[in-house]
DNA sequence: TCCTAATAGATATTTATTTATCGATATAAA
DNA sequence: TTTATATCGATAAATAAATATCTATTAGGA
């Protein structure tokens, strides 16, 4: 027990800003590479990607990777360590269910598999879905979910119902076996057995936006 | 332009946790006041939001609600609070480039109406697109957007284009004067003229997610 | 070969955010 | 009416994150 909860307190001590700007680095320099560019400083992916070398030196850090004064850091490296250092090497399985609009929009995003993310097919509760194809993948009956789960080992699952059976669906997943719940309802999962909820509010990125155009307008009406 | 300056400070002064935690309340409490229920305490918010009592409290206390001792909040004084605070009173018109299978599930879904956001139409350069209608909108020719968003005054841009295509969708609406862009792109997108920009990155939170599933399995292989 | 400048890495400081403490207030029960 | 207590609101402390400063290293030119 005592390593488990070193571990998560390890986790902890990764502010999660950083792990949320992984990503960008990660995408800006699979850019970089595809242009031949092999050695960059953090002087310049700050420039880049509008940051301040400081807090890019310490998000490169976090991942271990380590780099040469004067010369900077390879982009292979870094892209490498982002990898690792996230676990997106090996890659996760994962069940969408609620193949509705926004369930076939990420299953028709190639983008996720890059993030070791490998979603092997959806479920849904309408009769009607079941038996279809969504880019690729099958859609099942909700009743498979359970004992596929378990059969296939799945970690991941995908939340893309409707609010209200959010948390019913969760259950389903959790009772199976399954390990983190990605969530895209707008409600807020309770989760059992340790399983790793991470909820997905696309609300929460709106009303940053409004707030700041609500601020701008504002202004605008006192000096136009 | 000290006013217009003075108001931008204001918004940096509102910790951006607390905007993106305003919709969760939102939402949960127009559950509540379905369920009839007029008045509520910060501490049985946080408890069923598993949060703490003193945050909500505070996040409360950003929109100008007041509560009384002993009592609690008004439901729908929050709801409220929440919506003129963060400009969802009085509804911004929205245009959507790139009607792919994202923009499709963003037209379809009915939740942004209730923060305010009204998504006009959607446009996309591929030609077998233009004149379709998505969930009861309109799509048209990339070519029309601009005059569009001259003519109709609007101020919100939604980019669900490919990446390589983010920036330049992004300058078409920014030279037509559009005031915010919301970006589902994953490349970041630069500004001018003051637009504010807001980046929306499903990869940032798939890497909170893998890093917790990463580690936690690492636990689990210590001790099975 | 030595010097210069760019750069990473370590340490320190500042700022932002969260969490705790305490006092005031109003309700409801005694 | 009085008292106990749940609650808000203000202030203070602690924690987390971002930023600044300093030091060491090394490529590349003098
Ligand atoms: N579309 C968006 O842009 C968007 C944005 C933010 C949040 N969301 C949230 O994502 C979820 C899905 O949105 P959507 O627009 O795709 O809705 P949708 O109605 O298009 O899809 C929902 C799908 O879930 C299925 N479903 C319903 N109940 C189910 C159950 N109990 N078990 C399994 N499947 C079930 C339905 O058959 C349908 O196919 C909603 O919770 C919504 O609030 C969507
Ligand atoms: N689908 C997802 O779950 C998901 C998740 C994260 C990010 N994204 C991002 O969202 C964007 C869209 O993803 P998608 O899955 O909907 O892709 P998609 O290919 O289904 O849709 C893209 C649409 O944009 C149109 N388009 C292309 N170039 C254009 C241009 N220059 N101007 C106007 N329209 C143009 C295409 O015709 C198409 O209809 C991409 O940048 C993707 O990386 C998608």
């Amino acid at each position: 027990m005592e390593s488990k909860d070193e571990k998560i307190k390890i986790v902890r001590g990764i502010p999660e800003p950083t792990l949320r700007r992984l990503p960008v680095y990660h995408q800006y320099l699979r850019e970089l590479e595809q242009k031949k560019v092999f050695f960059i400083s953090c002087t310049a992916i700050a420039a880049d990607l509008k940051l301040i070398p400081i807090q890019v030196r310490k998000d490169i850090e976090m991942t271990g990777v380590v780099g040469r004064p004067k010369i900077g850091y390879s982009v292979k490296q870094i892209i490498d360590g982002i990898e690792e250092f996230l676990g997106w090497k090996k890659s996760s399985e994962a069940f969408l269910a609620g193949a509705g609009s926004l369930g076939a929009a990420i299953l028709g995003y190639q983008g996720f598999k890059e993030y070791g993310l490998d979603i092997l097919a959806a479920f849904d509760n309408n009769p009607a879905k079941a038996g279809t194809i969504i880019h690729g993948r099958k859609v099942y009956a909700m009743e498979k979910l359970p004992d596929l789960i378990r059969r296939m080992k799945v970690k991941i699952g995908i939340i893309t119902v409707p609010a209200v059976s959010a948390q019913k669906t969760a259950d389903i997943m959790m009772d199976a076996g399954i390990s983190a719940i990605w969530n895209f309802a707008p409600v807020k999962i309770s989760p059992f057995g340790g399983v790793i909820i991470q909820n997905e509010n696309l609300a929460a990125s709106l009303a940053v936006l409004s707030k700041k155009l609500k601020v701008m307008q504002a202004a605008e009406n006192i000096r136009p």
